[in-house]
RNA sequence: GUGGGUGUAGUUCAGUGGUAGAGCACCGGAUUGUGGUUCCGGGCGUCGUGGGUUCAAAUCCCAUCACCCACCCCA
């Protein structure tokens, strides 16, 4: 039996992991910028939890979710998406907010949905994602959406689009919904199947369709941006006011509708049209209604998550060069197993310094450890050998300038710390 | 969940019924104290896995697993 990985699962590989650190660096330093502190939540909840905040009748709920019972006979889930449980955890320990006192937090870690994997598209996949809580103003909308988009730019995705769009509080929408509902019932025969069931399903879904005879159907649809409710209109203008502000290219896409049921008001996505049918890099919203409904108090919140394997695959696509990490700074040969002792002593006194150092196998070749320097970002290399011994001058070369210099024994962690950042 | 494609050495792939191959990578040597070039040498790998057809299967058939693409949906 030959083990391997769980189907959509993988291996992020040592060699992978200065892709990962190089978004990471960038998430931190902007999480940092606008004051979010990290929350870390359980991996797997009660699956009751997901099915109430996400809704009954997602894909998410209906046939994504990783459900396990405990020995208990609790239903447990692995967590598919992380503000269900950010808010769980706001409610259980009553993090009080107010528009003066937020709550601003992120979260970063594997999620988990049973679909059927392909490029982009995993079972086990990571997210980062931020939520601000107890602000209703349209500024938090648009610092959560500037965040975003920030830390795109700044990771060098190119050709990110953001589109914005609002969805209406519960009063609006469910006018609106009827006012679509009859348009599209109307019209019915002239859409494809696949829209005629979604009609009744979920009909703001009919304007995903690629399908071009329905996209023609759908020219005089209702829109619900023209029939958002007073406030909601006020509020989807502030929150294009705001971006402006802060200089985020924005266009409205009325067909942004996201997934999860607890939207409402603004809808965003970062989209990308290189990576095939995986174009989302993320996406968020407001979600005023939900700690309410999980038992808090009335509460708004909005919030964003982000694919962690999008970025890179796009950043990949695009050709873009991820900074490569210098492991080692220095690589000590002894040219016999008698010198070893005095690689060890030297190498100590190095670590004593927080310079970082390895100590090659006297019997390999020196050809091959000045390749294995090559081949793994080494800094430096410090030969030791009969003349080193004798005179406590020692060659220390550095490897991408292809010079070396002696020196002394005393003078090694003087030498290298003067030599590197 | 639906439809299609692929699966051979570390990797990219060739090989379509008759003794398993190539490029790159890797290791060693030329160069026994110095690396990105050159030259020489080095590969038995359950041909994804299990079963079947056949004198004979990497090759044909079935099943299964994984990956890829599209749909669905999203990250």
């Amino acid at each position: 039996m030959k083990f391997q990985a769980p189907r959509g699962t993988y291996d992020i590989l040592p060699k992978e992991m200065n892709k990962w650190y190089y978004i990471e660096k960038i998430i931190k330093k902007y999480v940092k910028l606008f004051n979010y502190r990290e929350i870390r939540l359980p991996i797997f909840e009660y699956k009751d939890l997901f099915q109430r905040s996400v809704g009954d009748d997602s894909d998410i709920v209906e046939k994504e979710m990783y459900v396990f019972e405990d020995k208990n006979e609790r239903l447990f889930a692995l967590r598919p998406e992380g503000t269900a449980s950010v808010a769980r955890s706001y409610i259980e320990n009553s993090m009080i907010s107010s528009k003066r006192d937020p709550k601003k937090i992120f979260y970063y870690g594997p999620m988990f949905r049973y679909s059927r994997p392909q490029k982009g598209r995993y079972r086990q996949f990571y997210q980062f994602g931020i939520e601000y809580i107890g602000d209703e103003s349209a500024y938090a909308d648009a610092e959560i959406i500037t965040m975003g988009w920030k830390i795109l730019q700044e990771a060098q995705v190119p050709d990110v689009s953001l589109e914005i769009n609002s969805v209406g509080c519960k009063k609006c929408r469910k006018d609106y919904h009827k006012k679509l509902q009859e348009f599209l019932f109307a019209r019915e025969n002239k859409f494809c199947p696949n829209c005629q069931r979604r009609m009744k399903t979920n009909p703001l879904r009919v304007f995903d369709c690629k399908n071009y005879v329905c996209q023609e159907q759908l020219e005089n649809a209702p829109q619900m941006l023209d029939n958002l409710c007073e406030d909601c209109e006020k509020h989807f203008d502030e929150v294009q006011e705001n971006l402006k502000k802060l200089n985020v290219d924005y266009e409205i896409n009325p067909r942004i509708v996201r997934g999860l049921d607890y939207y409402t008001r603004t809808a965003f996505e970062y989209k990308i049209n290189y990576l095939g049918a995986q174009d989302a890099l993320g996406g968020g919203g407001r979600y005023d209604g939900l700690i309410e409904y999980l038992g808090g108090k009335n509460t708004p919140a909005v919030g964003l998550s982000m694919g962690m394997e999008r970025i890179i695959l796009a950043l990949e696509e695009a050709g873009v060069e991820f900074p490569q990490i210098n492991t080692l700074d220095v690589f000590i040969i002894p040219m016999d197993k008698k010198y070893d002792d005095k690689a060890i002593e030297i190498m100590n006194k190095l670590h004593d310094s927080e310079i970082s150092a390895q100590i090659a196998d006297a019997n390999t070749s020196m050809g091959s450890n000045f390749k294995f320097c090559d081949r793994n970002n080494v800094k430096f290399a410090i030969v030791i050998g009969e003349n080193e011994i004798k005179s406590e001058e020692y060659a220390v070369k550095n490897i991408s300038k292809h010079k070396q210099e002696s020196v002394h024994l005393d003078k090694l962690t003087d030498y290298i710390n003067s030599k590197i950042e």
